[in-house]
DNA sequence: GAACGAAGTTCCAAAAAATGGAACAACCAA
DNA sequence: TTGGTTGTTCCATTTTTTGGAACTTCGTTC
């Protein structure tokens, strides 16, 4: 199974070995199923967990799949996927506030929205959120980047940021600042800091083990929008985020 | 995002870039994300792609995650969601046919069952599957292990093989053959192998990218589940089959 | 089709990390 | 306390990584 040489076949090997069993592995385990030696499997499993592709499973010394290996999964398999999961909820949204919703994800240190449900209004028109999501001026990037590491969140800052209308906060202090608040209220809101008469809330949708990947944003002329609290759309995003995430995470 | 020492954290940064981007990222693109030499870039991509983490798409320069890390994905997060999926397909094959339905999966080196639907029938009894599915005497274990590499074979085959009737196959070289036949017909059928006066049929259930890891078994005693055609039987199994791979290899 | 630049590959001596056996510590059950 | 098992540390030796530079391949333009 794994006589490939090298040093990557080994840990590969070890993370066979864990995610063939979903309760977790002793050290003792790991050994016997890879038939490598103690101290070698020691430092393995050791370097595995630095890196965040293991965790230990209630603080004993059982090792389970971590966050960094179940981040990688989710990114490079349910795109697809979030989609079709998504898309109904979205619908849903759509149809209770007659404005486009939309499903933004991280893709390395940037957000694009990529799934999205317009209203099928007859004379008035509707917003269509744009691909690339800046950190400083959309919702949906506020609202995934708020629960994301420190460093990840420096180097979305370190792109030049441009000021899209007048209210756009290009100031990096200020956008830190912003994202402190969408961790406190749980939901990010910009008006007319991307287009000028554009109000767009968001909130993140968190993966099981693998943190926040996700965000379910709404967008609407302000004029439109405005009529809803700020509550009410929190609440009905935050239903759609649970229900989304909960389909994500059991997959 | 990448500071720790050590090599596994470059390893993992590599990923991270990659996982980050579904359609894949050349070399040069790999440099630029990582912020590694490229010397090193293309060393760590052919590592990882040797051990299958990584996989070049359309046999162009361009990396995306491999079979391999796949497979840790399946076996490592979805077992309840293979069972959520899996349940309502069961139901279905066992209404249609009036027998035992079950699932198998693929854990480490051997196969267990994990999902069954039993008939509801008033006064005949049915058979339930036990949990640890033996390579040589089980059709759903044949049916995973015949789409398995040959040292994941022969390792199973390493372990003690229990004559448990005298149609048991304990020769190793048999048990090849067989997994063999099942290559060749896309189902497998054990007949009184494991227990006598019980026949069984399974096919493989092949998740995108990742392989074989679960199977679609029937098991029903000889007299009743013996009415029904060898042709028929392996179609309906293989109707479910790819029933739930597609719903599992989309998520 | 020659010339050019970009992308990918190979090479190698110095630096860093892996290896695994053995000694050691912690833990647990009797 | 004792004995056995599991997890941890240590270290001289071996193996791998590292990264810059030279080289090849490929695709484009003139």
């Amino acid at each position: 199974m794994s006589n490939t040489k090298g040093i990557l076949s080994r840990y590969a090997s070890v993370l066979d070995a864990v995610a063939a069993r979903p309760d977790g592995l002793s050290l003792t385990e790991t050994m016997q199923a890879t038939g490598l030696p103690r101290g070698t499997v020691h430092r393995l499993l050791g370097a595995l967990q630095e890196v965040g592709y293991l965790a230990n499973r209630d603080s004993r010394k059982i090792y389970v799949l971590g966050p960094r290996l179940l981040r990688v999964l989710h990114l490079g398999v349910s795109p697809a996927s979030a989609d079709t999961v998504a898309k109904p909820i979205l619908d849903g949204l759509v149809e209770k506030l007659g404005e486009t919703a939309f499903l933004a994800r991280l893709s390395g240190d940037r957000v694009e929205s990529f799934a999205t449900a317009v209203p099928s209004r007859e004379g008035q028109s509707h917003v269509h959120p744009g691909r690339d999501m800046p950190i400083h001026a959309a919702a949906s990037a506020k609202a995934i980047f708020a629960f994301q590491e420190s460093s990840l969140i420096a180097r979305a800052l370190e792109r030049p940021r441009v000021r899209y209308t007048e209210d756009t906060r290009v100031d990096a202090a200020e956008v830190q600042r912003d994202l402190e608040t969408v961790r406190r209220n749980g939901y990010a809101v910009c008006a007319n800091e991307l287009d000028p008469g554009v109000l767009s809330y968001a909130v993140p949708v968190s993966v099981a083990g693998a943190g926040v990947l996700y965000s379910v944003g709404l967008v609407g002329l302000s004029a439109r929008l405005g009529r809803y609290s700020e509550a009410q759309l929190a609440s009905d995003l935050r239903a759609a985020a649970q229900s989304i995430a909960a389909r994500l995470s059991h997959e």
